[in-house]
RNA sequence: GGCGCCGUACCCAAGUGGUAAGGGAGAGGUCUGCAAAACCUUUAUGCGGCGGUUCGAAUCCGUCCGGCGCCUCCA
């Protein structure tokens, strides 16, 4: 079965065919670095995330570029707006570079906590300048360009098919346009290419029309364009970024080269807070940070995967504590696997018997991430695995070879697809190389001697006294099992 | 005003023409020294309301109601 991506540039769910076979070509808007990470982000990279994870499980080389943006970029393409980066660096007191730097890492941080591999480039948009000032350039010789006092503008009225991603016509956008706004631009919808920076401006670079910085949608261009090619296969970003970011992006750069820019448009929907918009402006964000405090990072990455990328998703305490309960759930099922698996290793055993359909669940699977990464349907199929797992493992009817397949089973599509399972060697399991985990098996080799001769307090005692140390002891059938509280 | 999205059980959430996945919470039961975990049963004759198309609609069309987003920085 073939995989279906929806495009938002059709508006329809597309058969995927990327440029060159095998290969796949993709670029995401990266975050503007002057604050901390917050939900919002934490969706949208867990998201792009799966995608890509789930095409290189496809077989395909997948080139995955994501910007850093540190140039702070001015409130709205009027001269009266703040420029981010330099407004934090004024409260901090520190550099601008400085602001960038510390955020990124912060930006890294998060996201390595999540589970999100790191893309291949994250390429930083003031160390692209030139490429940048080369675009304008050319868009300055087509005549698409026009400058007014240092700055340089898009002529959006020589672009027909400006408006092509957001459905939107220049006439819709202009009525829209807020009266009375002073603006040096020929066209309401025109957008800057390159501003003139004032003296107080400490992010600034030369250029053909003076000193200046870069407009804020022409980083995005030039670095995906540098890395990927003038066309390439898949550009992502979150829907508050189709207008005017992505259509922009797309005027500049088919405007530039004359050829398409991108062939799949990917939007994932934004992040509410107890069913409110969550937005800089409201200043109601919950940095992710903040959410770790209380939650796994893992569970919240589950609690992302379990509705689909291209809906809203509202985050509030029951919902978190609902996904949390039943992440824990699906995790009991993969570690008692492991457990039981380690126990009975050395176990002979004639093969066969196996009850459960391991390769039709996969196949499941598979068909529900092909179509549109439908993550929520796919986290289903695994839950239905674990029931069945749990029903064969109280009944200690799985034999080490089935047990190794269903391990198999959940760490590549729970692990590698979807990554909300961490690897095998992490603290989850309770097998990090440490002393810990032997001398627990001992105390509990120990405690079973003395349920044996029925010493129900001093049995419970050990429990309890386990339980403090964040120990958690469950006494099965003929066995004990433990796990990190 | 323009463009667009959504409305599925107490909560979260799949399902885009064939008769309602999954998770949480609740109820009953099994197992168990107890606890925990797990398993079984159960919880929407109905998918915002009303019309229409169809043998058949949560799914398509119309309309109304309700919620939200973008149009200005944001993933």
């Amino acid at each position: 079965m073939a995989l279906k991506i929806y495009n938002t540039l059709t508006r329809k769910k597309e058969d995927f065919k990327p440029l060159h076979e095998g290969h796949v070509g993709m670029y995401v808007c990266g975050p503007t670095v002057y604050g901390h990470s917050h939900i919002g982000h934490g969706k949208s990279y867990v998201s792009f995330d799966v995608i890509v994870r789930y095409l290189r499980y496809s077989k395909y080389t997948v080139e995955y570029v994501q910007n850093i943006t540190d140039v702070g970029h001015l409130l709205g393409d009027t001269n009266e707006g703040e420029d981010r980066l330099l407004k934090q660096s004024r409260l901090e007191h520190k550099h601008p570079m400085e602001i960038a730097e510390f955020y990124t890492r912060s930006y890294f941080e998060d996201m390595d906590a999540l589970g999100v591999v790191r893309p291949d480039i994250s390429p930083r948009a003031t160390g692209h300048i030139i490429e940048q000032i080369e675009i304008i350039k050319h868009l300055m010789e087509k005549g698409f360009a026009y400058e007014v006092n240092g700055s340089v503008y898009f002529d959006v009225s020589k672009d027909k098919e400006y408006g092509k991603l957001s459905g939107r016509s220049t006439e819709d956008a202009e009525a829209g346009t807020r009266v009375g706004v002073k603006t040096e631009k020929r066209h309401p919808n025109d957008f800057a290419l390159w501003k003139f920076a004032e003296p107080e401006h400490i992010m600034r670079w030369p250029s053909p029309w003076g000193v200046g910085f870069p407009g804020w949608h022409i980083e995005c261009s030039a670095m995906s364009m540098k890395y990927l090619g003038e066309t390439f296969d898949i550009h992502g970003g979150g829907m508050d970024n189709q207008f005017p970011h992505h259509e922009c992006e797309i005027a500049q750069s088919e405007c530039a080269t004359g050829k398409p820019f991108v062939r799949h448009w990917i939007h994932n929907n934004l992040v509410t807070v107890n069913g409110q918009k969550m937005s800089k402006s409201l200043g109601n964000f919950t940095l992710l940070k903040d959410l770790f405090k209380k939650h796994d990072p893992l569970v919240v990455r589950f609690f992302i995967l379990q509705s689909h990328y291209h809906s809203t998703l509202d985050f509030t305490d029951e919902a978190l504590e609902g996904a949390s309960k039943g992440y824990e759930k699906l995790f009991n099922t993969v570690r008692n696997v492991r457990a039981e698996l380690k126990r009975r290793n050395d176990e002979e055993l004639p093969a066969g018997g196996m009850t459960i359909d391991i390769a039709g669940f996969k196949s499941q699977f598979l068909e529900a991430m092909n179509d549109d990464f439908n993550t929520p349907q796919a986290m289903a199929i695994l839950f239905e695995v674990a029931r069945e797992v749990n029903s064969e493992l109280a009944e200690a009817r799985l034999l080490p070879n089935q047990m190794k397949e269903i391990d198999e089973f959940f760490m590549e599509l729970g692990g590698t697809i979807l990554g909300i399972f961490p690897t095998q060697t992490d603290v989850r399991f309770g097998d990090d190389g440490s002393l810990e985990p032997g001398l627990v098996e001992l105390i509990i080799d120990l405690r079973n001697e003395i349920r044996k001769q029925k010493l129900w307090t001093l049995s419970d005692q050990i429990r309890d006294g386990l339980q403090k140390l964040g120990i958690v002891l469950e006494d099965k059938k003929d066995t004990t099992t433990w796990k990190r509280a």
